[in-house]
DNA sequence: TATGAATGAGGGTTCATTCAT
DNA sequence: TATGAATGAACCCTCATTCAT
C-alpha cells in the first residue's frame, strides 16, 4: 500500500537500494503507528530487515525518515481525495468515503510525527492534500449538505484525530473498529440538518500555522 | 483544579510534603499532556519546583506517579459525572455537559498512560468513573435521546479521543478549542434523531479488557 | 593470563570486537579484584580503553559481565587442576601446587561475584572445576596424605578464602604474599599427620547449595 | 555483646541518647557484616529503629560511624586477648581460643571498613589490640610451640581473613561453621612441629603501614 | 533532641549517530 | 554499498547529607 513517493534519485537507484528504501518506509510507518514516535531507529531497521547504517544511508537522520513517511502518506491521501470526489455520487458522501479511506491508509502517522516536519517539500505535500480535500468540502458547502460552521481546519484536524490510535490499554487490533465508528458519528454530526451551533468562531487553517517548538507530544 | 485524591497518609503528611505532592501531581498531569508519556521525570520535578529525589520520595517510580495522576483525574471525572447527572435538565444535555467538563479536566492524560496502569486501585477508580458515566447513558437511552447503537465503550473511548491533544504541529493553546468543536459535532451525531447506521456490531467494554502488553503507543 | 573462554560467536566476531571483548574481560577481573564487586562499569570500560556502550554491547548488563569473568576464571582453574594432577609427583603436593596457582589466577574474583551467578552455563563451569579438584582430593584421601576430616567443601571454600584480598588497609601489592603464606600454613594443617580434630561435622558441598538471595556481601 | 567504647560525652549523654548510640553501633556492625561496607546509612538507621538524622547526630558521617564500630570491635578483642592469655593453660592453646573468640565477635567487620580508618584514636585501639595479641604470640614463640616463621603480621591478618565472610553464594548462616573449620586447620599448621617452610621472608607489620588510597575493596 | 523530607551528585543503562570493516 | 561496532549524551534511579518541623 506504500504510495510511490517522488525521490530525486529514485530512477538512478539500484534495484536493491530501492527495495531497501521502500521496506524502510513501510517498516517506519508501521513502527510509528505501533510504538509511537519514539520508536528506536534500530527497531525500525530490524523490522525492515536491514542494518542501522542502511537506514542512515537512505535517511540521514530521524527527521528525514519522518519527513519521507509523511510525504508517502500525504501523497496517498491526496490521491484518495481526488478519487473519492470523482466517484461521487455527491460531495457529502464522497467526504464520508474519503475520511474512512484516509483512516485505512494510516494518515494518523502524519500527526504523530508532524511536529518535526516543517520544510518546503512537506508543505507542498500538505498543500496538495489540503487542496484535494477542500475541493470536496467546498462542493458540499455549496450543496448545503455540510453544516456551514464546519471549516476545513475542523475537518482536517478531525481526520487526524480519528486516525490516531487512542491506545487506551486495549487490544490494538480493535483500534480501527472504534475509529471508524467514532468517525461515522462525527460525520453524522457534520450533516447540515443535524447541526447544533458550534462554540466559538470557526477557526481557520491559518490559525494553525503559528508553530511553536515543543519537545515532545 | 487538582482533584483531591485519597492518599492513605494524606492526613499524616507534613504540610510541606503534602504541598509538594500536589504540585508534583499537577506538574505531572500537565507535562504528560504537553509532552507525552515519555517526558523525563527531571522535567516534571523542575516544573513542580522540587528536586528529582523529592519526586522519587513521593512516587517510587514512574509507574507510581502515573497511577497517581490517573487516580487523580479519574476521581475528578467521577465527581463531574455525578454532578452533571444531578444538574439535569435531561440526560442527553447532561452527557454533553459532562463530556466538555471531562475535556477541561485533562482526562486525556488517562489514556496517554493507561497502558501502564493495571492495578487493583486503578481498576477501582476506573470502575467508579464508568458507573457514573453509565448512569447518564442509561437514562439517555431510556429517554430515547441517545442513538441506540452508541455503547458505553464508544462514548468512553470517544471521551479519551477528544481529550487527547492531536499535536498536529500547531499552537498547543488551540488544542482545547478544536477539541470542544470536534466533540460538539460528535455529540450532535449521537442524538437519536440524527443517526445514520454505524458500521459493525456495537463493541462492548468487555472487548476492551483483552489487554496485551505493548511497548509504547 | 586470560584463559580463553568459549564464546559461541567467538569465531564469527570481527577482529576488533574480539579484541575489545578480551580487554574488557581482563579489565573487569582486575577491577573486581582491586575495587570490589561494585566497581562502576565506567571504570571498567575506561580501564579497557573503550566507551561504556561498548561494554554494554558485549555484556548486556553487569550480571552478564560477571558471569563471563567467572567463566573465564573457572575454565582457567579447571585446566590448572588437571595439569597439577598430571604433573604429580603425588596428590598432596599436586593439591598444594594447584592451590597456589589458583591464587595467582585470581580465582578470588569468582567469589566476590558468585552470588549473582546461578545460571546453567556457570553451573557447568563450576561443576567442571569441582570435578577436576575432586580428582586430586580423592587421590590424596586414598593415599592417606590428606586429613580425613577435610571435605571438598572445606577446601573449595578455603581456596576462595585465601584468594580474596583482605584489604586490611595495607598496600595491595602485599596481598599475594600474605595469601600464599596463609595458604601454606593451611596446607600444612591439612596434612594427615598434623591433624587435630575439626569442630563440627564435615559439611558437604550440598549444604552450600541452599542459595538465598542476599543484597550485598 | 557491644563492648563499651569510650565516648567523650558518654557520661554526659541522656539515657535515651546513649541507648540510641548503642543500638546504632550494633545495627551498623551487623549491617556491615551482612550487607558489606556499602550498606546505605538509611538501612542502618532503620535497623536501629531510629531516623537517619539521629544517626548523623551521633556520627557526623559514614567514616565516623565506621571508626566507632571498629573501635568497639577492637576494644572487645583486646579484652578477649587478655582474658585468653590469663586463662592459659599455655600460650598456644590461648592463641587458638582467642582466635575463635575473635571470630565470634565479628572482628571481620574491622577489615571490611579498615581502609577508611586511619586516625589517631583508631591507631590507639589497634595498638592496644596488637599488644594484647603479641603477648600471646611472644610467649608461644618462647615456648617453641608456635612455628618460628609465623610473624604477628601473618597471624593478625589471618584473623582478619578467617573472620571475613566469604559470601560464596551459600547460606550466610553457614559462614561461621566454615570459618571456624578453616581456622582450626590453619592453627594446626601453625604448630611448630607441623611446619613446612613458608615461602618468602617473614613480613613485618611495618610493611603493612604503607597505606595507599583505594576506592573500594 | 528526634524526625523524616529535600536535595544534588553520581552510577546504570539506552539510543541516536558515526565509523571501520 | 551493507553491515554492525563504537561512541557519548541523556535519562532513570539511589544515596549521602542537610534542613525544616
Amino acid at each position: 500500500m506504500t504510495a510511490t513517493i517522488a525521490n530525486p534519485h529514485h530512477a538512478a537507484m539500484r534495484a536493491d537500494a530501492r527495495r531497501n528504501r521502500e521496506r524502510l518506509l513501510g517498516a517506519a510507518r508501521q513502527a510509528f503507528l505501533d510504538d509511537g514516535p519514539h520508536v528506536p531507529l534500530d527497531a525500525i531497521a530490524r523490522r525492515a530487515g536491514v542494518g542501522v547504517a542502511t537506514l542512515y544511508r537512505h535517511f540521514p537522520d530521524r527527521s528525514a525518515l519522518v519527513r519521507s513517511v509523511v510525504g508517502d502518506v500525504l501523497s496517498g491521501c491526496t490521491a484518495e481525495a481526488h478519487a473519492a470526489f470523482a466517484a461521487g455520487p455527491d460531495a457529502f458522501s464522497a467526504l464520508r468515503r474519503f475520511m474512512h479511506r484516509a483512516l485505512d491508509m494510516g494518515v494518523g502517522v502524519m500527526n504523530l510525527i508532524a511536529r518535526d516536519v516543517d520544510d518546503a517539500e512537506s508543505s507542498l505535500w500538505r498543500d496538495n492534500c489540503s487542496a484535494a480535500i477542500r475541493q470536496i468540502l467546498d462542493q458540499a458547502h455549496r450543496d448545503g449538505t455540510l453544516r456551514a460552521d464546519a471549516s476545513f481546519a475542523d475537518i482536517g484536524l478531525a481526520l487526524v484525530r480519528f486516525s490516531r490510535p487512542i491506545g487506551a490499554g486495549f487490544d490494538r487490533d480493535l483500534e480501527p473498529a472504534f475509529a471508524h465508528r467514532h468517525l461515522d458519528v462525527y460525520v453524522d454530526g457534520l450533516a447540515a440538518r443535524n447541526a447544533s451551533s458550534l462554540p466559538g468562531a470557526a477557526l481557520a487553517l491559518e490559525d494553525l500555522r503559528a508553530m511553536k517548538d515543543r519537545p515532545d507530544g
